[in-house]
DNA sequence: CGCCGTACGGTTTTT
DNA sequence: CCGTACGGCG
């Protein structure tokens, strides 16, 4: 019997129809996440309740993969109430579990068992390559278009050569050509790309009865959250593990659906019901996060898409605040209101930093931010953005361990060759990569017989390899050092090599002398940072903890750098991407830049797909919001060097505005825009009676005032803010002087 | 042959 | 604005 479950919210309060869609678990579980699932971990405190209370037993766990948080947390959650020796529970992203199974039955399908996973930069080295072999035009076909749709042809698990039969046109068949060699050229390299780990562990379960009885008996329950960001190829991966036993129960949202860029099918769900027409769908129409006017406002921004099924979602939390919408001048301003507002709501409501989001629709938002938090003094966590692991130092050092842990790596021998300058340029690199193409071995392989030729009495004339005699030197020892790496690797722990390749490199006096002092220092702290993660694997045996930790490394994910909201004393107000942020909820939310060209974003004007998909996004990002929510503009801002002005956000002017309290810095030619308050609510209307803040100064310094909260106090002075008032007023007792914003203190004269 | 300077082009979202 | 491509110099 397998339980589709839809709409927000499975586990989360545990109401009727969700406690029977998890009790049907009763015994051995995988669970695969989708992308950025931090409801996962929801999910995973709930099964531990129900280990705990119902007693749903015995388990026990075989493998858990600790890339992310969720997972961690589960894992810890779970073991407490587990037995060490009963069955089996495995808990991680597709791409986690995936990685994990193709390690442990490598043997068996004849696959290299320290291949790297390759990420996007990788990929498109590859590609770069590929296309060169191909002879690609690559002015007319660019190389992330074809990589792109590689990678859709792989997550719909469409081979090269299934490709190439149904290419139509020109660009098809140059896709299909390339494609082939990219795939020899992974092959070559002994990587995986992201998508390979999920083909190849469907191939290894169609392909191999053995391995495909053992994960079907083994794992009696399948749940898949995230549902609707699943591709073609993870809901087949799905299936087969569900197979023998079809328990199946998947947890997905349509109107969150904002992954279909990454190959994410919405088909998924309709194949679904189909494959299991059995299953029951419960849906779940109760929110348990949000005010009713933030459940009111995304949807009435979510009933903009014509494609989609009518579903409403309600509450018990109650109206709540109105939600803020401001309009700044430009986005130095814009972050400015944002850090004040944090500022004071952390004064006047005893708020923690951690209970703030600030989201934004593309990573370069984050900038003026920062500025402004640093300046008001607010410690922030930035999530993604210029990611660690994409630091120059960072990838050079994964560079050293990927080509330690597996010699056939050409793009991680490649960026570290000449890193610090050891004198190796292009030249050089292409003739040896010529050279060990003719002979059919991988250039760290080719640099091997470079170093015997010259070590050799008699050297053949006519092998004898392109290399110049200084720069065959060099590469000689760097083929001698990283050998003695793969020794120290062999024998020692992590943090010992990791050591081992700063000091045989002499990283730390290459950055130094590389960048500015500050700078340099920064890199290295990093590098320090690294070094930390890295001991964390200290325990595991030589060589083991070298492959989990770079495994961990290439799939790591954007939410697992997420600080931790549920701990007070984290602290720090989250910068997030709207993408990130799914699965995610704070008590209060910033969305910024909500204006035509960023969200919707420029790119998804001309197709109505991505404009819903657009929308989805501007939902998802209301959603997370559990008390308050502020959407925010700005009348200019600056994009790359220039400055532009953007009308607001078409899904801005969708929220009633009745829910809405208007705040704004300029006054622009877009206030008078579609004023009208279309009655969206019986009962609401009234939010919107408050009267606008008067143009002479309401309070008078020396004026005894109440408030609800601070208790009483004597007016010290007002002003002016904007077309706002800001009153300062002396409360008595501990709470001390105050700065009160006139629209929103309930201020009551004396 | 490699390194460093300047011009230019492209610019969402991420496992 | 940032990273890459190309051209001249050591």
């Amino acid at each position: 019997m397998g339980v589709l479950v839809t709409a927000e919210h499975i586990i989360e309060g545990l109401n009727p129809p969700q406690r029977e869609a998890v009790t049907t678990i009763a015994g051995p579980l995988l669970i695969l996440a989708g992308p950025g699932s931090g409801k996962t971990r929801v999910i995973a405190h709930r099964i531990a309740y129900l280990v705990d209370v119902i007693g749903v037993a015995p388990w026990r766990i075989l493998s858990v993969t600790f890339t992310n948080k969720a997972a961690k947390e589960m894992r810890s959650r779970v073991a407490a109430h587990l037995e060490e020796a009963a069955a089996d529970l495995m808990l991680g992203t597709f791409h986690s579990i995936c990685a994990r199974l193709l390690r442990t039955e490598a043997d068996r399908i004849g696959l290299n068992r320290s291949f790297n996973i390759f990420d996007d930069s990788d990929q498109m080295s590859l590609m770069k390559r590929a296309c060169e072999y191909s002879n690609v035009d690559t002015k007319r076909f660019k190389e992330r278009a074809i990589l792109s749709a590689i990678s859709h042809a792989k997550s719909e698990l469409v081979s090269p050569e299934t490709y190439a039969r149904g290419a139509r046109d020109y660009f098809g068949e140059v896709v299909a050509r390339v494609y082939a060699r990219y795939q020899e050229l992974l092959v070559e390299n002994g990587a995986l790309d992201f998508d390979d780990l999920i083909v190849r562990a469907v191939e290894m379960l169609q392909n191999n009865a053995e391995v495909r009885e053992k994960y079907q008996e083994r794992f009696l329950h399948v749940l898949v959250d995230e549902f609707q960001d699943t591709n073609i190829a993870q809901y087949q991966l799905a299936r087969l593990f569900a197979a023998k036993h079809p328990n199946i129960c998947v947890v997905g949202d349509p109107d969150q659906s904002i992954y279909s860029w990454r190959s994410a099918d919405i088909r998924n769900i309709l194949n679904f019901e189909r494959d299991y027409p059995d299953a029951k769908t419960v849906l779940l129409e109760q929110n348990y996060r949000s005010t009713q006017n933030i459940l009111d406002a995304a949807h009435a921004v979510i009933s903009g898409n014509k494609q989609r099924k009518e579903k409403s979602l309600w509450t018990s939390a109650g109206e709540g605040e109105p939600i803020v919408a401001y309009e700044a001048y430009d986005e130095a301003e814009e972050a400015d209101f944002v850090a004040n507002e944090i500022t004071s709501l952390v004064e006047d409501e005893r708020r923690s930093y951690s209970e703030f989001a600030v989201m934004y629709r593309t990573n370069a938002h984050s900038r003026a931010l920062e500025e402004a938090l640093i300046r008001a003094k607010v410690p922030y966590a930035l999530v993604g953005g210029t990611r660690f692991y994409e630091r120059r130092e960072v990838k050079d050092i994964l560079g050293y361990l990927r080509l330690i842990q597996n010699p056939h790596d050409a793009v991680s021998f490649a960026r570290v060759v000449n890193v610090p300058g050891r004198g190796i340029g292009a030249k050089t690199l292409s003739e040896l990569e010529r050279w060990a193409r003719e002979r059919g071995v991988p250039a760290f392989t080719a640099l091997q017989l470079v170093a015997e030729q010259e070590s050799a009495v008699r050297p053949s004339v006519v092998e004898r390899h392109p290399i110049g005699a200084k720069q065959t030197k060099t590469l000689i020892e760097f083929q001698q050092m990283i050998a003695e790496l793969q020794d120290v690797a062999e024998k020692n722990n992590m943090t010992t090599l990791l050591d081992g390749v700063l000091e045989r490199t002499g990283y730390r006096k290459h950055l130094f002398a590389e960048f500015e002092e500050s700078e340099g220092e920064e890199r290295w702290e990093n590098i320090g940072e690294l070094r930390n993660v890295a001991s964390e694997y200290d325990g595991l045996s030589a060589g083991h903890g070298l492959v989990a930790f770079l495994e961990d490394v290439a799939l790591i994910s954007d939410a697992d750098t997420t600080p931790d909201n549920d701990d007070p004393g984290s602290g720090r107000v989250t910068l997030i991407t709207l993408h990130s942020a799914k699965g995610l909820e704070y008590p209060i939310v910033f969305m910024i830049a909500m204006e035509e060209g960023v969200l919707p974003h420029i790119r998804s004007f001309d197709d109505q797909a991505q404009m819903e998909e657009e929308r989805r996004l501007c939902y998802v990002g209301m959603t997370r919001a559990k008390q308050r929510l502020y959407l925010v503009r700005a009348f200019k801002r600056y994009n790359m060097g220039s400055s532009s002005h953007n009308p607001p956000s078409r899904f801005f002017k969708d929220v009633p505005q009745v829910l809405i309290s208007q705040r704004s810095a300029v006054r622009s030619q877009y206030e008078a825009v579609e004023r009208g308050p279309s009655r969206y609510r019986e009962g609401l209307a009234r939010k919107d009676d408050r009267p606008p803040v008067p143009e002479e100064l309401v309070f008078a310094g020396g004026e005894r005032v109440r408030h609800p909260r601070f208790g009483e106090g004597i007016v010290v002075s007002s002003q002016k803010v904007k077309d706002d008032q800001e009153v300062s007023v002396a409360f008595k007792g501990e709470v001390g002087m105050k700065k009160l914003m006139l629209s929103f203190a309930p201020l009551e004269k004396l």
